[in-house]
RNA sequence: UCCUCAGUAGCUCAAUGGCAGAGCAUUCGGCUGUUAACCGAAGGGUUGUAGGUUCGAGUCCUACCUGAGGAGCCA
């Protein structure tokens, strides 16, 4: 896969002490925490370039990188970064003293300086705005011999994971990142407004969650101890002490998966709710990723911009979601394999590959919740049907364009017999599930929860190929550099 | 674990079994509005590893290593 690094380049500085000398370097009264400050020394403005264009017309610093240099004879067009986005410098060898055009002129990409001018509007400009550089404070000027490793030009994947700490420097892969942030921040706020209390579940723990997964083991003290595949069975029992509870943490798998929609370490959001059924599950999901996109498409609608991303797809997710039960669910896909539009058959009872997902999320254009899939496929906490207990009161939810599961979800068992039968059935040890059978003893109630994963709904979200750029240092079954 | 594909300059890629190439990056020179700028020049190679076939292997064969995509499993 080739990624093009849209809008990137590479330039140098050079330190002369007599240049240096004329450099000015803003002292700050103090430590900010805002985004906006003011140095005593020379009353110009440090800001950042995502705020610029409230100083139209006057001089302010910046601090933050070079990005990129191009230069046409007596011209310079220096291109600064600083994290919250790109804005090109100009730079007219009789407009600066001759240290500044030649320090500007030796810089190369990456550089880090400190930089000084008047910010003018222009409507050539991709974000609206230039900058008349007066002045610049080289920080560390990154040597030729050894260049910033990642050009403008495209690189493949593995190079490009290779140097994960640089490439997250990239526009489009901030860009993600502040998304990822925005989605992350959306999901608790939507969850603390709605009486959610957020309970840290462990991550060293002493036995599978669910009996499934591969789980990484650790040596504890002598024993051995897994890292946490899921929060789930915690959490219900901090929901049966609190209400409403969600947890928010990294989850592992060790699962050698190698497909674009798997890593081994991801992060999950785990709302858990007392005395809810599937019914009141359903309904909190699609209110939950509603709400979320929404305030990507509000809050980061430059970064949607910056990467490319189709918002008129993103704005069609409003709920309610469509509610389709797995038997209907196979209906859809026999019938699709019988007009040709899917290769393999579907065999009655199974769970769906990746292909019928894909099928099936093809046919709506917003999130489709599946339902009441046989509890034969699923885990063995799950309730079953009162109208049928062939099958579980559980509830998928597959994102559009393909990206398959985003959400998994159930509503627990609350009998004490029934669960214990299922923890003998699934052949788990009954004694390190003690504690969890301990909440149907004491206070049993109806309860549900669901898990969405972090990256599958960024990848969505910000139409990615591969969840390995929804994280700044993806973890999988071949990578763990850097 | 299985299937498919790919490893050649720092990067992205060419090279019918017959002299190892280009663009970008780097260095030097030119250009007063460039948008992955452009123009000219220079430096830059153990063709993933090991073996084999051949007069001759980047190219063909075998094994291995590394990576990618997909399946299974999962969020």
């Amino acid at each position: 896969m080739l990624v093009s690094l849209r809008f990137f380049l590479p330039t140098v500085v050079r330190m002369t002490g007599s240049a240096e000398k004329q450099f000015h370097r803003p002292k700050l009264e103090k430590i900010s925490m805002s985004e906006e400050t003011v140095t005593t020394a020379t009353e110009t403005p440090v800001t950042t370039i995502a705020r610029i264009g409230e100083h139209e017309g006057k001089s302010v610093t910046l601090k933050g990188w070079l990005y990129n240099l191009r230069e046409s004879g007596k011209l310079l067009f220096p291109i600064f970064r600083d994290g919250s986005g790109t804005i090109q410098g100009i730079v007219p060898k009789a407009a600066v003293p001759p240290e500044v055009f030649e320090t500007i002129k030796g810089l190369t990409q990456e550089s880090s300086i400190i930089v000084t001018g008047k910010v003018r509007a222009d409507k050539r400009a991709p974000g609206g705005y230039e900058l008349d550089v007066e002045n610049v404070e080289v920080i560390q000027r990154v040597p030729e011999d050894d260049p910033f490793p990642i050009s403008l030009k495209e690189h493949g994947t593995d190079f490009l994971m290779e140097h994960r700490h640089l490439w997250i420097r990239t526009p489009r892969q901030s860009a993600i990142l502040r998304i990822r942030a925005e989605i992350i921040k959306a999901a608790r706020d939507f969850l603390d407004d709605n009486g959610f209390i957020l309970t840290d579940p462990p991550i060293l723990t002493p036995a599978a969650c669910e009996g499934t997964s591969t789980l990484f083991p650790v040596e504890y003290f002598g024993d051995e101890a897994y890292l946490t595949q899921s929060g789930q069975l915690y959490i219900e029992s901090t929901a049966l002490a609190l209400g409403k509870v969600y947890s928010f943490g990294p989850t592992f798998r060790a699962e050698k998966s190698k497909t674009r929609r798997h890593l081994t370490e991801f992060w999950m959001v785990e709302p858990e709710w007392a005395y809810a059924g599937l019914d009141d599950l359903m309904g909190l999901a699609e209110q939950f990723i509603s709400f979320i996109v929404e305030r990507v498409l509000t809050k980061r609608a430059a970064d949607l911009k910056v990467i490319n991303r189709d918002a008129a797809k993103l704005e069609a997710i409003k709920a309610p979601f469509p509610r389709i039960s797995y038997d209907e669910a196979v209906q859809m896909l026999n019938d699709a394999h019988a007009k040709g539009l899917l290769e393999q058959p579907f065999e009655y009872g199974n769970d769906f590959g990746s292909p019928d997902e894909t099928y099936i999320s093809s046919q709506f254009d917003r999130p489709v919740m599946v339902h009441r899939y046989p509890a034969a496929v699923k885990a063995f906490y799950m309730e079953p049907d009162p109208d049928n207990p062939k099958y579980a009161l559980c509830v998928d939810v597959l994102a559009p364009e393909g990206y398959g599961e985003i959400i998994g979800g159930s509503q627990r068992i609350a009998s004490y017999d029934l669960l214990k039968k299922r923890i003998e059935e699934h052949n788990l040890p009954l004694d390190a599930f003690k504690w969890y059978l301990d909440l149907r003893q004491y206070g049993s109630v109806p309860h549900s929860g669901f898990g969405m994963g972090i990256e599958r709904a960024v990848a969505w979200i910000c139409g990615l190929e591969h969840v390995r750029e929804t994280i700044p240092f993806a973890r999988t079954l071949n990578r763990i550099y850097p």
